[in-house]
DNA sequence: AACGCGTTCAACCGCAGGAGA
DNA sequence: TTCTCCTGCGGTTGAACGCGT
């Protein structure tokens, strides 16, 4: 079993690489624990397959994040939270600890973000398509979220009129965060001044590539 | 040179969920 | 249906590194 002391720990060393590359060339990847034991090496599965993925695979990109990626991650982190295999899906040659660690060490206090969050306020606005593109999915499918989220200091009022139109007018003052236990996060995020709000969870895959498609 | 301290990031851990026997 | 194995995820840890004193 893993998690016995049998499987060595720690950095990977050039030589482990090596058998694991050379295991991988010729096996193909997948089936991690079988590979841990024929290879020989003393991994256990899951070790291989993170070095793999984090380190060794060709798609792997390394160096410094270019503003760009950062920009892009930022865009991501406001619309999926801490989803980091999605977020990472959508930057090409990143993993997801890549970005995980990228926005834990850098972005998170560029953006001035404790804990994953930020606080903004919001006083009454309306907003269109363009930047509510995310919560007209998420408000079809949970429209008790952004009620409840709301109610309270402030109100919103939604209107759907079909999927690619939506409109959220605040009625007051809004402190942006609210988390509650339930996932039904709520978060306003200030992204170029213009003051757009974001529903941070949950959103899937089908939510996020219509999302994607408008930004 | 050496020590302390903060930062970075590779790697680990626990858990959840899917596949298949 | 239940069990086991495997994969993938997000949070956390700790070794390595850099910098100031």
């Amino acid at each position: 079993m893993e998690g016995r002391n049998e499987y060595k720990k720690g950095l990977w060393t050039e030589e482990e690489d090596r058998i694991l590359m050379d295991y991988i060339r010729v096996h193909g990847k997948g089936k991690w624990n079988r590979i841990a034991k024929m290879s020989g090496l003393k991994r256990g599965g899951k070790s291989c397959r993170l070095r793999w993925i984090n380190y060794l695979s060709p798609s792997v990109k390394r160096g410094g994040f270019s503003e760009e990626e950062e920009d892009l991650i930022i865009r991501l982190h406001n619309l999926l939270g801490n989803r980091w295999s999605l977020i990472a899906g959508r930057v090409p040659g990143r993993t997801d600890n890549q970005v995980k660690n990228h926005w834990n060490t850098h972005l998170s206090k560029k953006l001035g973000i404790k804990n994953g969050k930020t606080k903004v306020s919001v006083s009454t606005q309306s907003f269109s398509r363009e930047s509510v593109a995310n919560c007209i999915v998420h408000s079809e499918s949970n429209p008790e979220i952004l009620t409840s989220s709301c109610n309270g200091e402030s109100t919103v009022e939604t209107i759907i009129e079909d999927k690619s139109h939506a409109v959220f007018s605040f009625t007051s003052t809004q402190e942006a965060v609210t988390m509650d236990d339930n996932n039904s996060s709520y978060w306003f995020f200030n992204d170029d001044l213009s003051f757009a709000p974001y529903l941070v969870e949950p959103i899937d895959e089908y939510a996020l590539d219509f999302v994607w498609d408008s930004l």
